[in-house]
RNA sequence: GCUGGGGUAGUGAAGCGGUCAAACACGACUGACUGUAAAUCAGUUGGCAUUCGCCUUCGGGGGUUCGAAUCCCUCCCCCAGCA
């Protein structure tokens, strides 16, 4: 762990905290959001309208460019950076996310976790060691640590204390090999490395993964493993329990959550950074926030005649260029990937919007 | 005018005597989406009742049959070829 990775410098009249995260690409405010792109790009839209919304980092995934185009393709162009235009930091997902949503297709062993991957047939292992190799590899600037990660449904409810010691001894072998990698890289080049705790919607388990993850060399402590089905009730209460136990040196990281309410409840209780693909993937399925976190579909025949722009009081590009709802649901009737671009960056800035105003 | 093919729910298109309110696709409407197997997925889509169900439909009319979108007669309309 490089020294002050994080400096708080305040706090917000709401309660939210206010600091700085270095990265090697420059200095980025907390909080913040970070819009999800998987394959590298925020999918439809060019870095520049990302970073219009008032995006800063970027996140992107391990296991998707592992398989394609590869990590060593990415490597040979230059790094992530330089392949996909984005010039601020990028944290990439270690993969961990898939031990859980491609469970079907998923066999976990001590030592790693083996993806046979339907559509190409290929056969994917990805272990800590190569994980942390992928990502240093892509050039990520905010490396997460692999973990084990597993839903809510009975039988995978009884693996939580398992999957959760089993991310922990898998921090230890993430940590080795950071080091490895990195040890001749001089300290301000260093990607930061973030450890993942995990506990399900089990207080104690969460107190005691919180605890190793920041009794380890991390410089961000993740928390994993909710958001994944759980009730909103039973969300903000982990959040209200965790926020007594952070380290208060280290910048939290929420995994996953990007439901405004969710999201203001987090940063009110301690998160300083964020991603969700709700932003770009409701957006492109027609759904926008208005004020008040409301979200409504404009596909809706309601809006057929609708003259308004989607929120008057938005500062976004699709809202101050002026497209009506009534446009936009008629994009989005005739199938114009133009629609789901406006909509992804009006309910980015959303989120952006309650990063800068909390 | 002759010969052949065809007219099915918003559209396209199956069905060719009962299990048909009628496959499927598209369209339409509604809903879902929280570290992206997701520009995706689910439900509804003749009327009424919306729980069993009831009613009216497959170009029009008339038959055959216990029973027809499906067979026969007739009329109307489309398409192709020939006059």
């Amino acid at each position: 762990m490089s020294q002050a990775v994080f400096k708080q410098t305040g706090q917000s009249a709401a309660g939210a905290r206010l600091g700085v995260l270095k990265t090697r690409r420059g200095p980025v405010k907390t909080p913040f959001f970070m819009p999800v792109a998987t394959r590298g790009v925020v999918k439809s839209l060019t870095p520049k309208e990302v970073k219009d919304t008032g995006a800063q980092v970027l996140l992107s995934n391990t296991y998707h460019l592992h398989l394609q185009p590869g990590e060593e393709l990415v490597k040979r162009l230059g790094g992530l950076a330089k392949f996909n235009g984005w010039e601020g930091p990028t944290l990439t997902d270690s993969g961990g996310f898939q031990v859980f949503s491609l469970a079907s297709i998923r066999k976990i062993t001590e030592e790693g976790v083996t993806f046979k991957e339907p559509k190409t047939g290929d056969e994917i292992f990805i272990s800590p060691e190569k994980s942390m190799q992928i990502q240093f590899s892509l050039g990520s600037d905010i490396i997460m640590a692999f973990d084990d990660l597993t839903g809510l449904s009975l039988e995978t409810r009884a693996r939580t204390k398992e999957a959760m010691e089993r991310t922990h001894r898998w921090l230890a072998r993430c940590l080795t090999e950071f080091n490895r990698l990195t040890k001749d890289l001089p300290d301000g080049q260093k990607p930061l490395l973030f450890g993942i705790s995990q506990g399900g919607l089990d207080e104690k388990l969460r107190e005691k993964s919180l605890d190793f993850v920041q009794s380890q060399p991390v410089d961000g402590v993740a928390i994993g493993g909710l958001s994944v089905g759980e009730s909103r009730a039973e969300l903000h209460s982990m959040l209200k329990f965790m926020s007594l136990l952070y380290d208060p040196a280290r910048p939290r990281y929420l995994m996953g959550v990007g439901h405004p309410i969710d999201f203001r409840w987090a940063l009110l209780n301690g998160i300083d950074m964020m991603d969700c693909v709700m932003p770009t993937r409701n957006g492109r399925h027609g759904t926008v926030w208005l004020k008040g976190d409301r979200p409504v579909n404009l596909k809706s025949l309601r809006f057929a005649t609708d003259k308004q722009i989607i929120d008057k009081t938005c500062d976004c590009y699709t809202c101050r260029a002026g497209y009506s709802r009534a446009l936009l649901r008629h994009l989005f009737k005739n199938s114009d990937p133009l629609a789901g671009r406006l909509a992804s960056i009006h309910n980015l800035r959303y989120l952006a919007r309650i990063c800068e105003e909390i």
